[in-house]
DNA sequence: GTCAAATTCCCCACTTTTCCCCACGCGACT
DNA sequence: AGTCGCGTGGGGAAAAGTGGGGAATTTGAC
């Protein structure tokens, strides 16, 4: 089974809903019987992952100490945010508001394909981000992709 | 079954009643019976764990070492806070006056989803708390995440 | 032991939000 | 030119959260 990839750039209508690309349907398990948990992800975008996916990282969760500070004030961060949504018949899902309000979208939703799950950002967001990068692409893939 | 999770702000109101998020109620299990033990929490919140996950966390406790004075603390302030409490009909519960004094509730709860328990916060003391961390999300994700 | 007061429990009613269904427009491919 | 798939918008039904009242039970005092 495929993972998510490619890009579009979507409306959020005054009920915060947002089309999930079609091709990104597609690449979705049955298993996940179309609903994902959206959450707060890093640096200001919202992350959509699929049910399937989800249940294992909540298994890794749960292999956390509960006992250390730092792990507790990430697993707030991580569930506090959460929600679990679900396509309609349309294909869409509705963004709970303060994740509309946390990623500063106003009307329009990047939406990113990334492997086991999809981005979602404010494309103004999404192209400030890109230009604050102190590395060109070909610098920063030679680090990540060297062992 | 899927963990709890999202965050609500329901009201407390003069009987000291709260909402239990209907979302949170769905991941209930039924061996639960709609019934909780409550108990007093890290860094000023309120922790409702489901019957069925108490049970588990009773068998934990069994397993300590009662010799040992750090035990003994520890034992005695989980189980001297902790109360039963149980749904009502509209799937609320009521906290013991003395946890909603603990917790500096006043009128509003924040409500946390948080995988195998619930977290019970004044709205303040929490806006307090994340303001107390050093570490932002994406650090302690990194740290915490980072095997 | 009895009565009064307070607390708990359960039921009913209201308001707001959410969800689900239906209908339309655009573009692409046949 | 028609059809199919995809993205977009709105309206009505259902559910979630909130507040209050009355019966039953418990608590404490006399």
């Amino acid at each position: 089974m495929p993972g998510f990839k490619g890009q579009a750039e979507n409306s959020v209508d005054s009920k915060g809903r947002v089309t999930v690309p079609s091709k990104m349907r597609k690449a979705l398990n049955p298993e996940a019987e179309k609903s994902f948990t959206i959450t707060r992800g890093f640096e200001e975008c919202v992350h959509l992952y699929p049910m399937d996916r989800w249940r294992e990282m909540e298994e890794e969760f749960a292999q956390l100490n509960p006992f250390n500070r730092e792990t507790r004030h990430f697993m707030r961060t991580v569930l506090r945010w959460a929600d679990e949504v679900s396509l309609d018949g349309q294909g869409r899902i509705k963004m709970p508001p303060r994740l509309v309000e946390f990623s500063g979208i106003d009307g329009t939703a990047f939406v990113i394909g990334s492997l086991d799950h999809i981005e979602i950002w404010d494309p103004d967001t999404f192209d400030d981000y890109l230009n604050e990068q102190p590395a060109d692409y070909e610098t920063v893939a030679e680090r990540v992709m060297t062992v």
